[in-house]
RNA sequence: GGGCGUAUAGCUCAGUCGGUUAGAGCGCAUCCCUGAUAAGGAUGAGGCCCCAGGUUCAAGUCCUGGUACGCCCA
């Protein structure tokens, strides 16, 4: 569409119709042509800097509708601020490294595991990572272009670039020489076919149900109370992994369950209290001695094999909160190597970390019973030594679910694999100090789910077993010296060469060895890379490549004011954000972070191509435009909650919103364009607002109240308040400022009232538009371009966002028009009711109101106009008999006054006679009522009086407001309703020939109905300005012109243009 | 199993400091208004404010416990 302005007309004309889509693409293009974006980051520059870290999006995977959402609170606040005058720098990036770009990958060569990886080649398993990252980064690229989210993406970061990584590595260094980077062993699910560790997810997806051998063991006690040699008493134990037995190093107990022994007469058993009736079973009785599980720590006790060797001290108790009582005998066998929960408690003890099993999943080859057989096929003989040897208690089938690989099908293997560690439990007080410092939206994640996540922080397991991720730079050497490598440059001269222009990946960068510095052996990389939430929780400093570069930039850039993502980063992006800049700096990287809700399906279930419910948020934007999802993403219910998206929530954003907003302005520059022209020098000559008409005075009251609250909202990141207020606001200005001031915009701008009208009119449009920027920045572009003032900002979002003018808020003039407005409402109500449609006129209404009596009389006016009656009055002048009364307890003024005897008081008012009362309160302002035979004394404000007139009204009434109306039609009324019809006919065909709003029309009339034609005649001077007749004729003219007629009203009507 | 959140009309959601007639939009039906509108207005139908206790003169709202769903973790 075109925007121009014809010489006689100061404004480019918006049509009724619109296509949202187009006007985006066409701005899209004005804000690339006119570098729209670059130049509101070089009007700022000098501004003091606002600070936005973009979470990088994973690069694996389409983009999809629900990535829409966070990028729209990325682009709301920096354009918001941007227009307060702060420099908002935006670099885009992409988080490129991870295991699902790997296992995308895997999937399109057909790989599966790593050792298929490796007989690819890691060098070009690698590329292809690489190209696969880049192919999405494309598509995220467009979509992010099309939604209007302004971020620098010609300079994106890439934690896949040698620069990111130099900077990670720097950091890890840093933190090694803290001493928080540590070698341990962690407990991970682990394919032994494939040779590798699997994540979370990929367990989740290999459940299995199997049938397990469940053994019940005795475990002797060899020290404590009861390991009197003459009366052994054994610790019944209960695994369905029998294999791990051969590496048993505790037992552990709960130590608030009580365990008592029991015996059938020849042995005695020692077991959790309540699980003794179902483990036993009949033959057993108590012998009445019992521990609490904290009295039985470090008993001691026989282990059931001798196979592996222990270089430290173990087999004893060991107390554990996990232990439950629900099945087993609440004494867990314990074999750290083989169980998270295992391996924390011994970890505790000090215990050691025994594994026998080698990471193709077989014993060790030199091991008696089970060397080099495949763990799992152990168990059948590890069962049949324990029941030879007279430890075997029972033996029973175990069915349950037990994950197992999902390329392969093997049982997984939960296993200690060597992996590094940052200590962050060791900087926890740290970090909870930098959260009590950061604003948190919604505030109660900061104490809630986050905090809780803090207070039970673990250590940080960095490694990972895999390709396509940040290298570990740590080399070691034979001698087990650690050399921690900070960048290319650093490692160059360890190497001895060059090694500046070295992809940091695997494969090359283990091809680097050097020697080391302490003992001059061969030092060679480790093979594992790090996770990549420590990748991109380095961004504050790795985006520029800092220390190593930009250091300067970084220092004016950190830390960060404003981050934000969805929910479930809460513990990814939001903690490793915190975790490295605190590990490295000792401060968190960001002020301010808003989580938000997740984006569901328009079922309410996530969005799958399995359940066929995505929306592709290209074709969305594309059918109902990039603002209408922008706005529903930042201001459709609570946008920290989830929330479903579909195609009818956004069509009634569509019309609700956008259409009510866009249909003013079209409104304003039709009008603007008529006739006497109305353009931008005469807001110079509009009366002070002080002097507009109370309805402006109104309006632009309403204005100031909502450029207060939506600033004030957007400086607590609460978008979806914003919204309300401006959704509330537009409705305001169209459906009642417009709507009441029609006459006035058709008076045209030469007229007082029409000038106070289109100053009124452009100032809350120029204003709501600043207002609304942030939020659908298409839109208002488009309506800025038709309404700036000549010497405004090219662009809406390189203009200034609006200062509250606080002078023109009117509380009293607000509460007012919303009584005018209820009272409207009232009597449009009581026409319904009564069947007399509104272009009758009727001689009166009557009002029962409070506040009626301080309404002034251009407000009277308004409802004058609105109901079309003649007089309006207070139904008080009627008063006397003709009016009913009914009075009610006001609650809340009573509550405060009368506490307990609120309800007694309550009662009293009913029962009292309203008229009295009410004529009391009228005369004194206040009223005597009997509660239990004591005079009391109500004011006012206590009671809430309805009023209705007896008879020959139609009466509405609500919430003791009543406006009523008198129903006689005169003669003379009947013929001012005639002239009105004949008016609404004319303007009819007006429109629908096609005319200008402004064209003057010559006009002929002919009536049968002897009614209306003594209507028409009477009213002609009327009916004549109205419709702008240039001449009025009565009978048919003599050309062949435009024609309407009436059966209802007996009238044909003739126009043509004047 | 733990932490956090959500639950209000058929649907999507508001609901302020606790105040006795709980609102809006969509959808449905009937009617009205219209010289910007894809709009606007009125009326009607539609509510166990998730359940159970408690605090209070008074609870959708505050407290405790539960249920269902979601997210994160185990």
């Amino acid at each position: 569409m075109t925007q121009e302005r014809l010489p006689s007309r100061p404004f480019p004309s918006l049509p009724a119709q619109i296509d949202l889509p187009a006007v985006e693409h066409e701005v899209l293009r004005r804000w690339s042509e006119r570098k729209v974006f670059e130049r509101s980051l070089e009007q700022t520059r000098g501004g003091p800097n606002w600070v936005f870290f973009e979470g990088p999006p994973t690069a694996n995977g389409q983009p999809g509708v629900h990535h829409v959402e966070a990028r729209v609170f990325k682009d709301v606040f920096p354009r918001f601020k941007t227009m307060k005058g702060f420099h908002v720098e935006r670099k885009a990036g992409w988080d490129c490294h991870g295991l699902p770009v790997e296992v995308a990958v895997e999937k399109e060569l057909g790989l599966s595991g790593k050792k298929d990886i490796e007989e690819f080649g890691v060098a070009e398993f690698n590329a292809r990572c690489r190209a696969s990252v880049l192919r999405n980064v494309d598509a995220f690229t467009q979509m992010t272009e099309r939604m209007g989210y302004w971020v620098n993406m010609d300079e994106a970061y890439r934690t896949m670039d040698p620069e990111y990584v130099e900077s990670v590595w720097w950091s890890l260094k840093v933190i090694w020489d803290k001493g928080l980077l540590v070698r341990d062993y962690r407990i991970s699910p682990y394919c032994p076919r494939c040779g590798t560790s699997l994540s979370d997810h990929e367990v989740a997806q290999g459940y299995e149900t199997v049938t397990d051998p469940s053994v019940y063991v005795r475990f002797p006690l060899t020290s404590g109370p009861l390991a009197d040699p003459d009366h052994p008493t054994a610790l019944l134990v209960w695994t369905t992994t029998p294999w791990t037995l051969v590496s048993n190093t505790a037992v552990a107990v709960h130590p608030d369950v009580n365990y008592v022994v029991a015996t059938d007469g020849t042995e005695r058993l020692l077991l959790a209290e309540p699980l003794v009736g179902s483990v036993l079973g009949e033959g057993w009785k108590l012998t009445g001695e019992r521990f609490e599980g904290a009295e039985m720590e470090r008993w001691t006790y026989q282990r059931p094999f001798e196979l592996v060797a222990f270089d430290q001290p173990a087999h004893y108790v060991v107390l554990a909160d996990y232990v439950t009582v629900e099945d087993g005998t609440g004494l867990v066998h314990q074999a750290p190597a083989f169980g998270a929960d295992d391996m924390a408690v011994s970890r505790a003890y000090g215990l050691p970390i025994v594994n026998p099993v080698r990471g193709d999943g077989t014993f060790e080859a030199d091991l008696d019973l089970v060397g080099g057989v495949f763990f799992k096929e152990a168990d059948t003989a590890l069962t049949a030594d324990l029941k030879e040897r007279g430890l075997l208690f029972r033996h029973v089938a175990y069915e349950h679910s037990y994950p197992h690989c999902w390329r392969c099908h093997t049982a997984l293997l939960y296993y200690a694999l060597p992996s590094w560690y940052i200590k962050t439990t060791a900087i926890k007080d740290e970090l909870l100090a930098q959260n009590a410092e950061t604003n948190w939206v919604p505030a109660n994640v900061k104490e809630g789910r986050y905090g809780e996540w803090l207070r039970n922080n673990v250590d940080w397991a960095l490694s990972r077993s895999r390709y396509w991720g940040t290298p570990l730079p740590v080399w070691i050497c034979p001698e087990d010296h650690v050399n921690v490598v900070g960048s290319l440059a650093e490692l160059g001269e360890l190497a001895g060469r060059d090694l500046s222009a070295l992809d940091p990946h695997r494969p090359y960068v283990d091809d680097v060895t050097f020697a080391c510095p302490q003992c001059g052996g061969e030092a060679h990389r480790v093979p594992e890379v790090i996770d990549v939430w420590y990748d991109s929780g380095s961004m504050p400093f790795a985006q520029w490549g800092a220390p190593h570069r930009n250091e300067d930039v970084f220092r004016d850039n950190f830390p960060g004011q404003y981050i934000c993502e969805a929910i479930d980063q809460t513990r990814g992006w939001f903690y490793s954000m915190m975790t490295v800049s605190t590990l490295v700096f000792g401060q968190s990287s960001y002020e301010n972070v808003v989580c938000l809700g997740h984006i569901l399906a328009e079922d309410g279930r996530k969005m799958s191509k399995h359940l066929g419910n995505i929306l592709e948020p290209m074709a969305v934007m594309e059918r109902h435009g990039a603002d209408a999802l922008r706005w529903f993403m930042a201001a459709s219910g609570s946008p920290w909650t989830p929330r479903r998206v579909g195609h009818a929530a956004l069509e009634e954003i569509v019309r609700k919103v956008l259409l009510t907003y866009y249909n003013t302005a079209s409104f304003f520059t039709l009008y603007a364009n008529a006739g006497q022209a109305w353009d931008h020098s005469r807001l110079a000559d509009a009366p002070a607002p002080a002097d507009r008409p109370l309805l402006d005075r109104w309006v632009l009251s309403e204005l100031n109240r909502v450029v207060k609250g939506v600033d004030e909202a957007l400086e607590r990141f609460d978008t979806a308040t914003a919204g309300r207020l401006l959704t509330a606001f537009v409705d305001d200005l169209s459906n009642w400022y417009v709507r009441r001031s029609r006459r006035r915009f058709w008076a045209g701008a030469n007229t007082p009232e029409g000038a106070s009208a289109f100053a009124t009119l452009f100032e809350c449009l120029e204003t709501v538009t600043l207002l609304m920027a942030p939020l659908v920045p298409f839109l208002t572009e488009h309506v800025w371009a038709a309404l700036r003032r000549p010497d405004a900002a090219e662009s809406v979002h390189l203009a200034s966002w609006p200062q509250v003018r606080e002078e023109l808020i009117d509380e009293e003039l607000s509460r007012q028009m919303a009584l005018t407005r209820r009272l409207v409402e009232l009597g449009r109500a009581a026409r319904a009711d009564s069947g007399v449609r509104t272009r009758q006129p009727l001689a009166r209404a009557l009002v029962g109101a409070t506040l009626f009596g301080s309404l002034p009389e251009q407000l009277r006016g308004q409802i004058r106009e609105e109901l079309n009656v003649v007089a309006l009055d207070s139904l008080s002048v009627v008063g006397g008999d003709l009016v009913d009364y009914t009075v009610k307890p006001n609650f809340r003024a009573l509550g405060k006054r009368f506490a307990k005897r609120t309800p007694l008081i309550a009662q009293g008012i009913g029962a009292a006679d309203p008229k009295t009362l009410v004529e009391q309160i009228r005369s004194t302002g206040w009223a005597h009522i009997e509660v239990e035979g004591e005079p009391v004394e109500v004011s006012a404000e206590e009671v809430l009086v309805t009023e209705q007139p007896r008879e020959g009204w139609a009466v509405a009434s609500e919430a003791g407001e009543t406006v009523a109306l008198d129903l006689e039609v005169t003669p003379e009324l009947q013929l001012a309703g005639l002239a009105r019809e004949v008016v609404r006919l004319v303007q009819d065909a007006r429109k629908a020939s096609g005319l200008d709003i402004s064209d003057r029309i010559h006009l002929w009339w002919s009536a049968t109905d002897p009614t209306t034609a003594r209507a028409v005649a009477e009213h002609a001077a009327t009916i004549g300005g109205e419709v702008l007749a240039a001449s009025m004729t009565e009978g048919a003219p003599e050309e062949e012109v435009y024609s309407v007629s009436s059966q209802d009203y007996g009238v044909t009507l003739w126009l043509r243009k004047a």
